[in-house]
DNA sequence: GTATAATCCATTGTATACGAAGAATACAAT
DNA sequence: ATTGTATTCTTCGTATACAATGGATTATAC
């Protein structure tokens, strides 16, 4: 996902391979990581290890205690510190976005989440929706063309990703704020976009 | 500065050594580095490298391109994200300390701050002004208690100090908006506090 | 039986060794 | 002279080997 360029082929094999154990549960939270277990497991040599364990602590996946490497709990407290972060981030990504945004794009998603909206309330799916949300923000913070952000974006997505309950809002709320970001977008408001996106994220917040 | 840490003594020595070499300019901006070169500069393995490399281009200070890992070229824009992002996090920083800052502290700040102002104003000197606002800021950072936050301060918080062109607005300007800020930070007043910080690093940005 | 000492073993950090891939260089052919 | 090809040479990624550290465990003294 978001390893660094300069890795063999292997290092970012074990890194996506000990996010997914993470993931799936199979390393438990609290877990204590021992390089040789884990490079037996996956069937490589312990320097590989190494790198991609600098990658997984920079992600948030795993932390280093006194006892040694563990794999991470996820408090509440801790993902509300990552919503926290990701809400002025991706208000950044919104006011940035503003000012280069196009016509076209800010068509596209509009037509993008409305679709995905009326299915919902239609058939009652909100897969498509789910998908329309994600895409929305990580395309944001892309056309904001700020590589800071997008790297800091990086750093904490793969976990709201693997850790999020989900929905945590109904689409019934959400999808008006949204509509109203992409207005203040379409007119390249910064300010307003940007506040919106605030409110909208951080309306989170207290549902996690 | 900012290591993780689960590394060894080398690899620490490692961050911290080419770090130096690259903020000493002895390492140019765009030379490409060579693991070897590197390694027998040190005196050490290429083993320890890896890692620090790792870091090293988490903290934005080396960067993987067609022909290897290269020392990173800190352009104009590049500054500036870096800016873009921090305002960002520094303003999340002041509301979230608002909540939980306690009036000792406020004070302390706001002495710090007159004392180094007044200082500058009969003899000239900055010193004591420019550290002060170093001190102000990472203390927000740290009042949050938002480790996240923390982290993502601290990535991009190195490169600030090594390549900023030093103050770049007077302490004529900027004292009145510390002042500002600690009042908010005083009252509780999220919403304030993060605007006055937002706005007053923002006020920074053109003049980079 | 408890406390302390000594020993082992697990685990880590680092160095060295090895193999592969790509770039650079030398040489040959037209 | 230029292009094509073969052969080094560099550099990298990975595996293995080795040394040190710290914790557990057993042994020993009282």
């Amino acid at each position: 996902m978001s390893r660094v360029a300069n890795s063999g082929y292997l290092e970012m094999k074990v890194y996506n391979e000990i996010k997914d154990l993470i993931i799936q549960g199979e390393l438990k939270p609290g877990e204590l990581i021992i390089q040789d277990q884990i490079a037996k497991r996956i069937g490589v040599s312990r320097t590989p290890l190494r790198r991609a364990f600098a990658d997984l602590e920079r992600d948030y996946l795993v932390v280093t205690t006194p006892q040694g490497l563990t794999v991470r709990t996820f408090s509440e407290d801790f993902l509300i510190s990552i919503w926290e972060v990701r809400s002025v981030l991706e208000g950044l990504a919104c006011r940035l976005s503003s000012r280069v945004i196009d016509k076209a794009t800010v068509i596209y998603l509009r037509t993008l989440f409305t679709i995905a909206y009326d299915e919902w309330v239609k058939t009652g799916d909100l897969e498509a929706y789910r998908k329309a949300d994600v895409m929305f923000h990580t395309k944001l913070v892309d056309i904001a063309q700020n590589p800071i952000l997008k790297n800091h974006f990086n750093y904490s997505h793969v976990l709201t990703i693997a850790f999020s309950k989900g929905i945590l809002r109904s689409a019934h709320e959400t999808y008006p704020e949204h509509m109203a970001i992409l207005d203040a977008l379409e007119h390249n408001d910064e300010d307003k976009s940007e506040q919106l996106m605030l409110e909208h994220l951080r309306k989170t917040i207290p549902k996690i």
